[in-house]
DNA sequence: GTCTATAAGAGGATAGAC
DNA sequence: GTCTATCCTCTTATAGAC
């Protein structure tokens, strides 16, 4: 894979940004990483580094969209489905040293008050998720709705469980969200609301 | 609030980061945004951009830290909570135009794998999250094991739901994933697997 | 403790030979 | 289509007067 110049710039860029994200990846590095001098880089994608970035995440989104379907394959239960996902995320994270898995989230997150053309580009990935999602599960007896949001929370609860899950080098942020949203706790009752339970404000004043 | 030239930078600094996460808030923009001139910056913060960020950080967290005691204090059964807090959520997205709410989930993707001092300051106030959340949930009769697994999920999903939220500029991912997390999808029966279901992977040859 | 001027380097992008 | 040399801007950080 990654014959032609254009697609070793191309996955080159997607393995630095999964780990650096966008800004802290520079053009020296695609260089580094790829090996196609500054000249080329400019040559395939005339809209600089944006534009390489673009590609990139595009490329590597529509490989990780195929994830869930195959991880829910073999369950035919689906909050059994859910927890499975979330299991398989926790244990591929921990092989490999609670590096990033895929660079769209946390690129996202950094361009998408900043960067319009990768909001846009990101925003287009989530959406293919999300479309995705949906016809597997509705191919699998669900609901268009219920297809839809059982779709929409696995994807917003990964991304979320994903950063925090590298954030504290743990895989429990992981796991015990696909627990839980596998359950959920509709039903589940809560004792009067006391005061003093909400916790104080530390205030940094050091 | 704010009075000393410290506390001014901080909040200075935390609300550049809401918007443009770590990398693209330069020293430069602090001074704009703060009036205190770059000597002052480097005098207050020896440590330089990184200490400025880190301790930004920690204040915001604290404060983000009550929001969900706060919220879920009128609800007395868990699941109308958890759903009114991804609703009240996607409200003040809407409301203020989709921007980030909170610096600490954007920063914590952004410097997971690059910036330790600032991986482990978004760690801690992760941590200081999960922990109060649990304490909470623990004064309103939850088990202790309990009340932490509802806390994590609050917290993964939450910041999942706003990043994906924030990237398509849509409140959809906050209320969908409140809803599921509080359903839950157990006992819901799935079809046999289709092969044809699973999407075709959409190769950038363009 | 405040502020200005400047150093030293890294950034993205381009020109033009081959 | 490949590759090198170079431009200009922007970055963080420091020195040192006040």
């Amino acid at each position: 894979m990654a014959r032609t110049t254009r697609e070793t710039i191309l996955t080159a860029t997607a393995e630095l940004m999964r780990v650096k994200g966008f800004g802290a990846v520079a053009m020296k590095d695609v260089v580094a990483a790829s090996g196609a001098p500054i000249g080329s880089l400019y040559h395939h994608f005339p809209g600089g580094k944006t534009q390489i970035a673009r590609e990139a995440l595009v490329a590597a989104g529509a490989a990780y969209g195929l994830l869930i379907p195959t991880l829910m394959a073999p369950h035919d239960d689906l909050g059994e489905g859910v927890e499975a996902v979330f299991m398989q995320a926790a244990t591929d994270m921990a092989e490999t040293g609670f590096a990033n898995m895929c660079p769209v989230g946390s690129v996202a997150a950094e361009v998408a008050d900043t960067v319009e053309e990768l909001r846009e580009a990101t925003a287009a990935v989530f959406t293919d998720w999300v479309d995705g999602g949906t016809a597997y599960f509705a191919s699998r007896g669900l609901g268009t709705t219920a297809a839809r949001e059982v779709t929409v929370a696995i994807v917003t609860a990964l991304e979320g469980a994903f950063l925090v899950a590298r954030t504290l080098r743990d895989t429990e942020p992981l796991t015990t969200t696909g627990r839980v949203l596998a359950r959920g706790y509709v039903g589940v009752p809560l004792a009067a609301a006391a005061e003093s339970a909400v916790p104080r404000v530390t205030t940094s004043s050091a």
